[in-house]
RNA sequence: GCCCCAUUCGUCUAGUGGCCUAGGACGCAGCCCUCUCAAGGCUGAAACAGGGGUUCGAGUCCCCUAUGGGGCACCA
């Protein structure tokens, strides 16, 4: 039998980091069996259901690069795959159950249960939650309710004792009493199911034989074993991924809650902010690959190709751990020193543009080279390249272009030499440039390296203190503009 | 409060009873290279939560404690 997995969010917003991560573990687990990986929608909660949300959760999947072979927008032979869609389905197995004894209905409200909970608060035997009110009510009860139309949920009729086990491919049995588990809403008053109910159903009908979800679930997985029981449908394998926490350690990453590193810096926490901040996928992917799970040989870089290779569910290391968001600093830098010049032009063109920077493709091909080893991000070209706009020149001071090395009469005379260079080499390249403007440096430095003039030259052409090496932001800046910068060192340096 | 899961350098991790004087990566520090900043190269500091067992032998197995996390909704 074939491998089916599902990733199943809810539209409550967009993408996050941690759910991604779920995903990509499906993904790579389903892709690693030649199986199918599922996308399905649970919006079964009206309430907390965000218009757009089901676009940007997809559009964030493929920006990641996470195909799926069934879901909403392409079907699938077990569709539809949004849930509300399904929603006579899972009335009709919850009214199976109710038939089949398996299952109640449930008059209280949630203000009554509420109330009674609180009231139970200082009994240490009792488990929070339902206290089963309803389920010993008798038929003829149960019938008078329905008559007075009092509006009901259906809960389900958990063993009262006993234990469960969850045989869980990452950690082994996990044993639980039977007493710890509520008698969980099945469907709700209005007339939608509870992702109890729903998940069961849908994993059974879509044929899904894994499941490979968040830690949190643990819990209630007993309930969803003693659900598939009920139906008399085969249990899939479980597989409970662990939880992405906060960087500061405390509590799981949360899209509702902002979240801090431990230097106060905020954290990005969806999916779409990391593209926004100029994260590449692919770095994005091999940073969500490398938390809970390693590669092996001591390898932190690696495709996505290589790691559906060799991904196990049984290698997962079953601790929950925060995201070392310093690592994917580095790996995207790494990820753009590979990158073709083209790609990486084109790459960066949008943060430009959106930065109000308007430099063409030409000059982002000069520069390329020397932006792959610096950029950490795409969007960090922006202040690489911000020497490129005029209104930024700073007005220069003597001080900035001589020094002990080169010393006002020697720095009036290589300027003035590298005015005449700059206003007439052919070809006016990195190469030219660099050749002739070496040269000048040698000769007027007081050690004869080029080095002290390269850096005053520098300065007097980008007017920044960091910036992009010499040869590239002249020719970047073209012949006229660089040429205007030096004149206005030269004027300086003749009337100091 | 009750239940569940977890615990190796600051962080992400390797390690599945002897190969561990515990390996890698990021970060950090130093040096080299160098027109700045990066990148790159080299070097370094840095961890098995604590206590009991089991065993000839424990980071690896068991128990307890501690700590962290998760759950106890008509949310998923």
């Amino acid at each position: 039998m074939s491998v089916r997995v599902r990733f199943a969010p809810s539209p409550t917003g967009y993408l996050h980091i941690g759910g991604a991560r779920t995903a990509l573990f499906n993904w790579m687990f389903a892709r690693h069996h030649g199986g199918q990986f599922i996308l399905r929608i649970e919006d079964t909660d009206q309430k907390r259901t965000v218009p757009g949300a089901i676009e940007a959760i997809m559009d964030a999947m493929r920006w990641l690069g996470l195909d799926w072979d069934e879901g909403p927008d392409v079907g699938g032979p077990y569709g539809p795959y949004i849930q509300t869609q399904r929603a006579d389905l899972y009335r009709e197995w919850a009214y199976w159950l109710v038939e089949h004894g398996h299952a109640y209905k449930c008059f209280c409200t949630s203000e009554e249960v509420a109330k009674r909970r609180e009231s139970r608060q200082g009994d240490q035997q009792a488990i929070l939650g339902y206290d089963r009110h309803c389920r010993y009510l008798s038929a003829e009860e149960v019938a008078a309710k329905e008559a007075q139309g009092i509006p009901y949920v259906i809960r389900f009729k958990m063993p009262l004792e006993g234990t469960t086990t969850i045989p869980d491919i990452i950690r082994g049995d996990i044993v639980v009493d039977n007493g710890q588990v509520q008698d969980a809403v099945l469907l709700k008053s209005d007339g939608l199911p509870t992702y109890h109910l729903a998940n069961v159903v849908d994993d059974h009908f879509m044929k899904i034989t894994h499941i490979l979800r968040a830690d949190e679930w643990i819990n209630t997985a007993p309930l969803h074993i003693h659900l598939y029981h009920a139906f008399g449908w085969d249990v899939p394998a479980y597989a409970h991924l662990p939880l992405v926490l906060n960087p500061s350690g405390k509590g799981k990453l949360s899209k509702r809650a902002q979240a801090f590193d431990d230097g106060g810096q905020q954290v990005l926490v969806k999916v779409e902010e990391f593209r926004d901040a100029g994260y590449l996928p692919e770095a994005v992917l091999n940073f969500l690959a490398n938390v809970g799970w390693a590669f092996g040989e001591d390898r932190e870089k690696f495709s996505m190709a290589e790691a559906i290779a060799r991904f196990r569910l049984e290698d997962i290391n079953p601790a929950p751990s925060r995201l070392p968001y310093g690592k994917l600093d580095w790996l995207n830098g790494q990820y753009i020193q590979e990158m073709e010049s083209a790609a990486l032009v084109e790459a960066v063109v949008p943060f430009l543009e959106k930065a109000g920077l308007d430099v063409s493709r030409d000059v982002l091909m000069v520069l390329a080279d020397s932006m792959k080893p610096r950029l950490k991000r795409l969007s960090d070209a922006v202040d690489f390249l911000v020497f490129l706009r005029d209104e930024t020149a700073e007005p220069l001071a003597v001080e900035q272009l001589v020094d002990k090395k080169l010393p006002l009469d020697a720095a009036r005379a290589a300027f003035r030499e590298a005015l005449a260079i700059i206003q007439t080499i052919e070809p006016f390249s990195v190469d030219t440039l660099g050749e002739q403007l070496r040269a000048i440096g040698e000769r007027h430095t007081t050690n004869s390296k080029a080095g002290p003039f390269l850096g005053k030259m520098r300065f007097a052409i980008t007017r920044q203190r960091i910036s992009p090496p010499l040869f590239e932001s002249i020719v970047a800046l073209g012949r006229e503009r660089a040429t205007a910068r030096l004149e206005e060192a030269v004027k300086l340096l003749e009337t100091a």
